[in-house]
DNA sequence: CGTCTATTTGAATGTACTCAAAAGCGGTGG
DNA sequence: CCACCGCTTTTGAGTACATTCAAATAGACG
């Protein structure tokens, strides 16, 4: 089974990985397949687990006191996922992150990545350009919240990721824009007419 | 000079520095004392600085393309504040951080700190915790800018930092709470009523 | 085909915004 | 010490955007 991971870790952080780094790191990767539906974080349990998508879409999301479900991102093909708060600290799991489809993923256990950090500092780079890069999207998304209505988020989204529509339910995209589906269905209505 | 940074950094990391370790870091730590309204970074200016906040109140920003400012976050003693993007990549910075009174900050360049990370893990594990929190925190504020309306994002914040008010103007309380100052005045008006 | 779920549409409501003006507050200089 | 100035906060009236609740339509899948 060939895997596209290494690829990604060496554009981000833009150096070449050696053939020996890379084994040592892929030896303590494991494979997961998940169905439909299935979830591989839980809000509220431990999840020593960082994920790479191989293949497949996933979305992690809370749900509040009222019910309501909340989507915090989307999990595609060559991206990460994890409950970084769960698998840094010793706490249970602030969100739940599920599959949208039959979805291929490479699971690495915490301790074992720390391991690979200390032995291989390139990982250690990489893994913190992976949050820097992740809390700067987080509070760009804020500001975006507050400076854009909800109309301008969808079409800078859209724009930014075309095949989002086609990718996932349209109430989950209104989910991540913090909307109702109904507002996410009047405002497509309206960008029609021009 | 005494500063409180060791024992920020040491509850941090819930372990003790010695002696020798906290030298080393403070030897590359420079004094920063500025006035009200002094601005120590600069959206779109690169900025290779980490602060510490010894004592006074600052708070980052940025400003749209309408000329209206959102607050990222405050600074206050006892809290580290950057624009982390340009700190940890080699890129503008993408908010300006503004001194709200006479401002005493602890700097440690770029370089330095991760000279000091790659010598003594301890302050790199303080490093990770120190962004995870602010990641975690960050992704906090988005589902509960989804999930609550502004009255109750308003009295969440009062309640988890009482003297806020006394701190900090309240139109900025607004900008953070993403609303207009005439808002959170009438918010505060109906409050009272219960 | 029928069922289940997602999306659209409608009407009434609510929350926050805009624009404008008044009141409050704090600091400074006469 | 008080009057004035600039800035913050409050108040008012009208408006805009998104929500709620309800119902109709469209799509997907067995």
């Amino acid at each position: 089974m060939e895997s596209n991971i290494r690829k990604h870790i060496e554009t981000k952080i833009n150096e070449s990985l050696t053939n020996d780094e890379f084994e040592r790191f892929f030896t303590v990767v494991e494979l997961v397949e998940v169905k439909k539906k299935q979830q591989i974080v839980v809000e509220g349990q431990h999840s020593k687990l960082l994920f790479f998508v191989e293949k497949g879409t996933l979305h992690s999301f809370v749900t509040d006191e009222q019910g309501k479900t909340h989507t915090i991102q989307f999990g595609f093909e060559g991206h990460w996922i994890a409950d970084l708060y769960s698998f840094l600290s010793d706490r249970p799991a602030i969100f739940t992150i599920e599959a949208l489809e039959a979805t291929t993923l490479l699971a690495i256990k915490q301790t074992d990545f720390e391991r690979v950090c200390r032995q291989i500092p390139k990982f250690e780079h990489f893994f913190r350009i992976l949050i820097q890069n992740a809390y700067v999207n987080s509070q760009q998304r804020i500001v975006k919240t507050f400076s854009e209505d909800a109309g301008n988020r969808y079409l800078a989204l859209i724009k930014q990721q075309p095949d989002l529509l086609q990718r996932v339910p349209q109430y989950l995209i209104a989910s991540y824009l913090g909307i109702k589906p109904e507002s996410l269905s009047r405002i497509r209505k309206n960008y029609l007419k021009k």
